[in-house]
DNA sequence: CTGTTAGCGCATTCAC
DNA sequence: GTGAATGCGCTAACAG
């Protein structure tokens, strides 16, 4: 059996409170002497509070919720690690929640952690939340009154804390580094266009076009899901149009549309400059290393993390939105558009 | 405020215990119309049983506490992706510790589960773990009497459950693939040595050998440690040796291989055959689709958690020595071996 | 300065 | 069939 309290009372012959006073550092009063010897005890019988306990009573667990698609996304894992650093800094502890981006399981999880006392859930909103599932949920997660905080994706139809990076100068970035190169023509590989993040994105994209008075073309635009083989789908399907650089929304599907490009011989970037977006560590070791755009996700995850766990220490919790900016990252994937494009090429071979 | 079974008690006029009864399946005395009462109440009020107060009466949180080195690591995303699901379909939910493969952080975070009162623990070792830190905290977690699983690593000397993979036959596959090629220089990039699956990776590796009847040489031998740096150092240690194939011991070294073998101008798998360990989704998109070991590692966390659960149900449990077979996965980057090498590489160009 | 008394929210004997 | 009492391990008034 654990020892609790109670042993070290009784082997010290203090009461229960004179021990809790002290190991909380409430003992303002209590002579170092008796401090000693239940400091010594604590050693002696190994005590360790049980947090459970304390939990009940404190009515706080130290614990954050986390609840996204699939730590597996890269994407993803890098978040949570983010966020489990700032955790053990400061003595907290995390519980992971997959939600295959499946909105029931959204609902499912808000509900277990809420039952299980966490002080604090950050939330990746699922993929397939259209306007009235996010409602569904945001509702749920107001109702549980714990401090959530919405990480990476965001839903501004409903104010709510949140921190995460800013998508429409992602996409801006990445496009304006393609027209400053030349490319006039450009085709897009997105993400779920009812996702803010992705809205946004598409919003940059057509930014900077308008700087460069390239007029938008729905033609270049394929929706895809954020996967390797929605990359793939994509850039089949846009290759019957005419272009010379793609702009995926993330690094996955990047990796579909360089893949069916190099497979049908097309040399990137002298035929067709590709720009993913993330920075997936995957991204510089791929044999024309991608440029992209760097989202620092890391860091969302420790700011988030910080925040939330402030919220559990002080009353005044204004409105939270941290917006991260990410930025560009040139490696081989791009490069100035030919002027004469079917002969530069010939000339390369 | 939550609505307690107090609340409810007083809703229905019954009395907590025979709510706490009928909510429990125990109720197998209590009229059915008792019980619809009840229900509708529960439902009227939203009534969820707050489980920790649950947890500490029944000493049963329903909790795993998961312990690896890093998330962002792939193979742990896996790892913990099948644990994480497997938790879900039984109810049960998942505690995330990196370690980043500091033995303390290993000490510590056992102890912060077993305070948290979680039913079990998955436990991957941190990587500097030598014999008497692999023996610390082995004693640790035996000491606080929370049944646990040793993950992907083990440490033979001390007896304990585990759920593995083969890294002996994994190496052996990845070897006699080479072997069958014709390879007979074939050099190691290995993860540490002090831990037992490169230890048994170079095992199989050595068995392939023999079965060949080549002679084991020393100087085709580097110690890496499963990065991606690690590869590049050691393939830049391993090039002033001849040989035609490259075994390393997991993926993310073997990227770091192929980034250096291509930049210094050699072909794969024309010049030098390449193998990984792991199959990360990400081999299988390079330029040269690498040939390596799949291991179950998403299968590996199902299986553990499944084992740790009944672990939690039933009293006996036998020594769980599971181990998981890993298989060859062949693609692009491993060829038969040139003949006349030179000649052949010339004749390519 | 320290101990007694009450719960936190729930499950579980044991009576009625 | 149902309820009152007890306690899980701990903290926090409130006394003294």
């Amino acid at each position: 059996m654990r020892t609790t309290i109670k042993d070290i009372a009784e082997y010290t012959g203090f009461s229960v409170t004179t021990i809790s006073l002290v190991l909380n550092g409430k003992g303002t009063k209590i002579p170092e002497k008796t401090k000693q010897i239940i400091f010594k005890a604590v050693e002696d019988l190994d005590y360790r509070p049980n947090q459970i306990a304390v939990g009940l009573v404190k009515k706080r667990t130290n614990t954050i919720g986390l609840i996204i698609s699939d730590i597996r996304n890269v994407f993803f894992s890098n978040l949570a690690k983010g966020i489990e650093d700032e955790c053990r800094r400061n003595g907290w502890n995390l519980v992971l929640c997959n939600t295959n981006d499946m909105h029931e399981r959204d609902m499912a999880y808000i509900r277990v952690l809420a039952d299980k006392g966490v002080d604090g859930i950050l939330y990746a909103m699922s993929i397939d939340s259209d306007h009235e599932k996010a409602m569904e949920s945001l509702t749920l997660m107001d109702s549980i009154k714990i401090p959530y905080i919405m990480i990476d994706r965001t839903f501004r139809q409903k104010c709510c804390h949140y921190v995460v990076t800013d998508h429409e100068v992602g996409g801006y970035l990445a496009t304006k580094h393609l027209t400053d190169l030349g490319h006039r023509r450009i085709a897009c590989v997105t993400g779920p266009l009812h996702l803010d993040d992705s809205k946004f994105r598409l919003d940059g994209y057509r930014r900077a076009l308008e700087e460069a008075s390239i007029p938008y073309d729905p033609a270049l635009i394929y929706e895809g899901d954020y996967t390797v083989e929605g990359g793939r789908e994509g850039i089949n399907k846009l290759l019957s149009e005419t272009f010379t650089a793609v702009f995926a929304f993330n690094d996955m599907s990047a990796y579909g549309v360089y893949n069916v490009l190099k497979a049908n011989g097309y040399n990137i970037p002298d035929d067709i400059s590709l720009v993913g977006y993330d920075n997936i560590f995957f991204s510089e070791l791929l044999d024309t290393p991608l440029t992209t755009i760097h989202q620092p996700i890391y860091e969302v995850g420790i700011e988030a993390t910080k925040r939330l766990i402030e919220m559990n220490e002080k009353k005044p919790i204004d409105k939270l939105e941290r917006v991260i900016e990410p930025y560009l990252v040139v490696r081989k994937s791009t490069s100035a558009v030919k002027l004469e494009k079917t002969e530069a090429n010939e000339s390369v071979k």
